[in-house]
DNA sequence: ATGGCTTGGGAACCAAGA
């Protein structure tokens, strides 16, 4: 079972590219960050009539997450539990029913910059929020996996210029600190744990030439349960993406389970 | 670089992204 996280920068703007890579890649599951509209204003029948039951935790213009899956989805929440007056979304989960039974939580972390400021407050208040939830989720001793953007850079070799981040949300001691209490839990980092070597980047720029002169980073990221660890039989990033058509600025990453 | 594109909102530019 092949599962997914993509950051498409708007459904809209990605309803050619997106399906161009869901056929060419065949994920039986995909999180989606970024879709950029109201639930009513997905464009879900291009993706029921590819097989896909699609589950949405939309918002105006921006933000916006959802799970495409070709087995059937149980249990669906939306919104990161911890504060009732969070009005962004970010978070949804859904238990997938397929070959195993899986349950996915599919992220959109705040950016956080500028910092410090309330945004970056809000980014460091978010992930003590998402440690909460993770660490009542592994109580089910279940898999369970967190697949999204994590605007978290977390070691050096996870950016072609990390001096250039040294100020940015993205890559600040405290926003990697955090990363790290969530992965201590007892989580594994797929792509970190299956291909750990440096110059996998998951997001280059729209500016200044990023992707034709290899300024990515790598922020997009699938954490996995013990119990979803052991089934973990390999892991992608499909750069390749990134010099199509009208492309998002982020790229899929995914991970294949055993069954 | 005090952001060089891209997106959505909404009708001319502006906020937000990372």
């Amino acid at each position: 079972m092949k599962i997914a996280t993509f950051n498409i920068n708007g459904i809209r703007a990605r309803a050619e590219a997106l399906p161009r890579w869901l056929r060419a890649a065949e994920p039986d599951v995909v999180c989606l960050q970024e879709i950029k509209c109201v639930d009513e204003g997905f464009p879900r029948e291009i993706f029921e009539d590819m097989g896909y039951r699609v589950e949405t935790h939309g918002q105006k213009g921006f933000n916006g997450v959802a799970i495409l899956s070709k087995h059937p989805l149980e249990d669906v929440t939306r919104g990161l539990p911890g504060d009732d007056g969070d009005e962004q979304a970010r978070w949804i989960e859904a238990t997938v029913c397929g070959p195993r039974v899986v349950r996915v939580c599919g992220l959109y972390l705040p950016n956080g910059n500028p910092a410090p400021g309330p945004k970056y407050d809000y980014k460091l208040a978010w992930m003590a929020r998402m440690e909460a939830r993770v660490r009542a989720l592994l109580t089910s001793e279940e898999p369970v996996l967190f697949l999204g953007d994590y605007n978290v850079i977390p070691q050096a070799e996870d950016a072609a210029k990390p001096e250039a981040w040294t100020e940015d949300a993205l890559f600040l001691p405290q926003s990697r600190a955090a990363f790290r209490r969530i992965l201590h839990l007892g989580l594994t980092e797929a792509v970190r744990t299956r291909a750990p070597r440096p110059g996998l980047y998951t997001f280059w720029d729209y500016q200044a030439n990023s992707w034709e002169r290899g300024n990515g980073i790598r922020i997009d990221h699938v954490l996995m349960s013990p119990q979803a660890a052991d089934l973990l039989e390999e892991t992608g990033i499909d750069k390749e993406v990134r010099a199509g058509d009208k492309p998002s600025d982020h790229v899929p990453v995914w991970v294949r389970l055993a069954a």
